[in-house]
DNA sequence: GTCTATAGCTAGATAGAC
DNA sequence: GTCTATCTAGCTATAGAC
């Protein structure tokens, strides 16, 4: 065997770049094989099902960064959840990147992509709802508030990240995590 | 001349199907013609541009529908600040199918798309925000609260349209314009 | 494990009959 | 104005050398 030109975390972190800027068919396997540092045969060897499990393994790369970053901060109840909510939301600006990486929920949820994906999107936001409600509770809200507010949260996040988007202006999701920190610890 | 086959107002109406559903890049010469009832070469007639053609008059059309029912509605002194509030929340409602449709400017914003529609998203969502908070100056906001909850009308309305179609679940969408309307009439 | 080369197909777009 | 037929370029995916 050759040696291994590209760690792996490089070619996934190629891959994220891709798929969550271009979506699902608009990524193509030269765009794919490009980012990743290898060619399109290379990335073949890898992912022998091809594009789909290319982007399956973006998907579990994600998630396994936000179980670590977003959802064990928010449930580690060794910390006050004051302190874990204000760590959970930095992250989430990290995750994506001030605001200027898309959701890479939102990029798989074109039509093609849903049929695809729909399944693990759903199931995702799911996650992340029943964990912000869970740190709503704790944050003493009505369990019809913490519902409430896990919803707000995440139509806050998304939408914010397509206006930043759309007008250039990342600062608008920066407010909007700051919003959301207030709201819970108003 | 042969007769012409299909309206153009069935025409565009397919495309528009078609391109809030799959997007740019997702959007296939075939899938619009089989959208609009025409054979790829009929829809060049119309189209000579081509797919980009297609897209703007999609953008230009829903552009036309909104100033009619969302933004003339919201400017039309004539009539109560409350009411014209109601009335252009009622037929975003409509706009966006009560939830089963995505947004336009989201579907065109994928990276190919924004270097395409860039400047006309970018364009589009300011008159949105615009026009919401003259709305809320006129029921007598601040101008710094008209100017946050404008912003925060939109990212309301986006977010909730991902979180819709990702759960699969329309009311969402339907009670986030209700909260809309409850925030600025309260 | 990475590469070059290429198969097989579908994309966007065009020519020309009617 | 609509159609069938076709072009070229790009796509996803594979074969096989090293």
């Amino acid at each position: 065997m050759r040696p291994q030109k590209a760690l792996d975390k490089e070619v996934i972190s190629g891959l994220t770049k891709v798929f969550s800027s271009k979506g699902y068919e608009g990524a193509s396997l030269q765009d794919l094989a490009t980012a990743a540092s290898l060619k399109k045969a290379s990335l073949y060897h890898r992912f022998p099902n091809g594009k789909k499990e290319m982007a399956d393994a973006v998907l579990a790369h994600l998630q396994a960064w936000v179980q670590e970053n977003v959802f064990d901060i928010l449930n580690d109840t060794h910390t006050k959840p004051e302190v874990r909510l204000k760590t959970a939301i930095e992250n989430i600006g990290v995750l994506y990147d001030g605001g200027n990486r898309t959701c890479i929920f939102r990029a798989l949820s074109m039509e093609a992509g849903m049929e695809l994906f729909g399944q693990q999107i759903e199931d995702g936001m799911k996650v992340w709802i029943a964990v912000f409600e869970k740190i709503g509770l704790e944050l003493k809200l009505s369990p019809k508030q913490a519902k409430e507010y896990a919803l707000q949260t995440l139509i806050d996040i998304q939408g914010s990240l397509i206006l930043a988007r759309g007008l250039g202006n990342t600062g608008i999701f920066e407010k909007t995590l700051m919003n959301i920190s207030n709201r819970y610890l108003k």
